[in-house]
DNA sequence: CCGCTGCATAGATGGATGTCAAATTAGATG
DNA sequence: CATCTAATTTGACATCCATCTATGCAGCGG
């Protein structure tokens, strides 16, 4: 899925949402909308060095290693992680720019 | 309204989500999770003193009314809006505290 | 080369979800 | 009271999604 260079920072209640947007922002929130996901997504965020080995992610959860490879898959195809092969382990960590996108959405100016 | 004080700032990098909180949150994104409802957050949040009322709301989308009052539901039980009946129309807005804590989630104080 | 382990992919299935048409409630007005 | 409009609720249906088992692929060690 193309990276399509997000706005980078539109508020919430800014310039009115296009439609394409919207469908690209809810596909973000979608990857986010599971339990197990967002655990994932802090573990790895909590992890030694902004990192997270595959192998230490599987024993939190009562799942097969399978369904965690799956919710592993989906968040990177958000683009909310990016993984890389060392040897014989796979090592994910979060991508800043994504949470930083994320963050300034939901900052209120006009909440004096 | 169960209401369930949220955490206000846990970050994403910070203590480990336990699996209630998860849960709870990821109840919230899955309210995000869906085009239309992000779009009509938005126009909510833009909207004229921070609200919109549900008849200007039906018109931007080609959907019928009842699937524009589901969504108004869907984002009312995740706790992100509020309505009010004046009269005739119901209105609309924003609850700010819901939007500064999603805010709060993904700041990334380790990430200098 | 062979087997073992870590991780990903493929296919199947039960449960959740977005949508609509029809019926219902609430306010306003004649 | 009768009726019109605004908004929600209900019930049905098609689709999507989380999960599993079984299989495939890549490194490592004998």
């Amino acid at each position: 899925m193309s990276k399509s260079e997000a706005p980078c920072c539109a508020p919430l209640d800014g310039p009115v949402l296009s439609q394409e947007e919207a469908v690209e922002l809810a596909g973000v929130f979608k990857a986010l909308a599971d339990p197990v996901r967002l655990r994932l997504l802090n573990l790895i965020a909590s992890g030694e060095g902004g990192e997270a080995c595959v192998c230490d992610l599987t024993t939190p959860f009562d799942l097969s290693a399978p369904t965690i490879s799956h919710h592993l898959k989906v968040l990177r195809q958000a683009g909310l992680i990016e993984g890389e092969r060392r040897g014989t382990w796979v090592y994910y960590r979060v991508v800043p720019d994504a949470l930083t996108r994320l963050a300034g959405l939901f900052a209120l100016p006009a909440l004096a």
